[in-house]
DNA sequence: TATTGTTATACTCTATAACTATA
DNA sequence: TATAGTTATAGAGTATAACAATA
């Protein structure tokens, strides 16, 4: 590792990343605190914008076992974010359909998050910016 | 924003800083996890690693309230992993110091989440790997 | 037999409020 | 009065195991 040596790696590049994603916890879960959601749930609803989601995906989707998202979706349903519908193709399933107050919220934390991070790198110089946006992309290619 | 359009900025940096938190968290979890540890009693021993913390300065980096210091510290030294004495400069306080086990843990842990954090990137350029440090290093100043 | 999802149970994590003790 | 920390309590999050129903 003698090629990636001088003062930019006395930090590291795992204590960066940790670093990062801290900072980016830290912001999603202060934005969601204000709109009275626990991390979990705004997670949650980001998962079911796109459209109607199973219980089985979402836990692939969220890394979680079974009975973690049925607690999940349980508080979800319960708050009148989401609800659970009969899959017409699977008499096991449902899929979980945002209500329009969970899509209304979905949208407003997505908007308040993104322009908090769009703040904070706000300051870098364009080249910068496109480059961070370009190498962590192929970072988390395929993970 | 029409300095900074074109095929990288379709992503977004808030999404691609998301994805990229996410990634590592997860693996933070799943490395500590083999470790026998909860994420939260990881990221604590990380705290301790510099030195004996108090309760208050453990609270403040970790975001946390009094109580629930508290009680991970309640957890990490039923395990054996810290240990709480009395902070001789001032007897309402206590310093958190690792154990001799802690101590091997968490280094263990930090070798292991470094380890899989570097071969992520294993693959970058030298050049690109030493801009993202330069980059999120200057992103994370101050925050 | 495998998969979808729930229930029961236990533990972890977090916050608020009330409290003790020291500064 | 302010700060360091604990306790009590409540809710949220997670995992494992046992279970029901459908594929």
């Amino acid at each position: 590792m003698a090629e990636r040596t001088g003062q930019l790696e006395q930090a590291g590049l795992a204590a960066v990343l940790v670093r990062l994603s801290h900072l980016v916890q830290h912001l999603f879960s202060e934005v969601n605190k204000e709109f009275g959601l626990p991390p979990q749930q705004a997670q949650l609803l980001c998962h079911l914008v796109a459209g109607p989601v199973g219980m089985a995906e979402l836990g692939r989707a969220l890394h979680l076992g079974k009975s973690s998202v049925t607690g999940l979706v349980d508080r979800i349903e319960r708050r009148g974010l989401a609800v659970r519908t009969p899959d017409p193709r699977d008499r096991r399933a449902f899929l979980i359909t945002l209500t329009d107050a969970g899509a209304r919220l979905a949208e407003d934390s997505h908007r308040e998050v993104t322009a908090r991070l769009e703040k904070l790198a706000g300051e870098l110089p364009p080249d910068d910016y496109a480059r961070l946006v370009s190498v962590i992309e192929r970072l988390a290619a395929g993970n």
